[in-house]
DNA sequence: CTTGACCTGTGTGTTACTCACAGCTTTATA
DNA sequence: TATAAAGCTGTGAGTAACACACAGGTCAAG
């Protein structure tokens, strides 16, 4: 039958992985019927609608939670939008954060990299674990602890 | 006895959440002494010493098995130097790799929320969940999928 | 001795999947 | 036709790095 689709038939038409598609239906997001014969998932139209709708939400920056929120507000004929643009908000906001965060890691990550660069290899005693780790806070100052472990 | 810490005391001391030193513990990153008392974790110098390790490490974008396999290493009396050069080589392609595809999220994000700027709330229907949504990967061509829910 | 604040260990939840695995189907081969 | 190999299915469990919940233990004040 061409009217209903398999979990991989699905999967491949959407170039997801057959696996998504079973987590998007265990998370409630999806609930397409069942074949009595086997038991095995049947996707029709509307729930080929609903994963679209799923895909393009991902591709902006809802999470799963977000667009469960959303569809469930939309299948009890409320407009979503105002919620939409509320959860873009927040989003927008935490995925900048993110980034600066990562950023700043990236910057100490090179950093060390470099000055790794001309440092020897290094055993290590009781003192020490790693002289290329252990080194980095006490020229970059990370860690202002008083206790630090040498000099 | 200011000999041994009990978790609050060093969390606080290193600026961490309780619960995250617990989760080294449990991780087996620091196994420090039990109170035969009480069973209370107590941390002595050398834990201390390896939680200062973690914490460095961390910064520098090492994970958490990362740092497990450099202090066994460490413990086996072997220079982890070379495994340290080579993992954080990989964690750093790893962060690029993050970060751009954060940033790509990030300007879609925000492609869309300009568009949203003027566009109306929608009512969902049959048809459509949340015009915002669907209606951006029509004008960013983001899913060339032939099957799209509509036009 | 009791109240209450604080602290403890452990069990479970989080995100968005991914892997493992036993079993059923379909296809290919002899 | 028998049978073996390949492929697909649903479900259970695991991943990273903690955060939270909660019953119970500890300690100072009254
Ligand atoms: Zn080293
Ligand atoms: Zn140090
Ligand atoms: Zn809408
Ligand atoms: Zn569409």
């Amino acid at each position: 039958m061409s009217t209903s689709l398999t979990v991989s038939q699905l999967a491949k038409q959407l170039e997801i992985s057959a696996d998504t598609v079973r987590h998007y239906v265990r998370s409630g997001l999806i609930s397409p019927e069942r074949d009595p014969e086997n038991g095995y998932k049947r996707f029709k139209g509307e729930d080929i609608k609903r994963l679209h709708f799923i895909l393009q939400a991902k591709s902006l920056g809802f999470s799963l939670a977000d667009i469960q929120t959303i569809m469930d507000q939309a299948s009890h004929g409320e407009s979503p939008c105002p919620q939409v643009r509320v959860i873009m908000e927040a989003r927008l906001k935490e995925t900048a954060a993110k980034i600066a965060a990562m950023q700043a890691t990236y910057k100490q990550m090179q950093d060390a990299m470099q000055r790794w660069q001309t440092q020897p290899d290094c055993t290590p005693t009781g003192e020490h674990i790693c002289h290329l780790i252990e080194g980095f806070s006490h020229q970059a100052d990370n860690f202002k602890q008083e206790g630090c472990c040498h000099e």
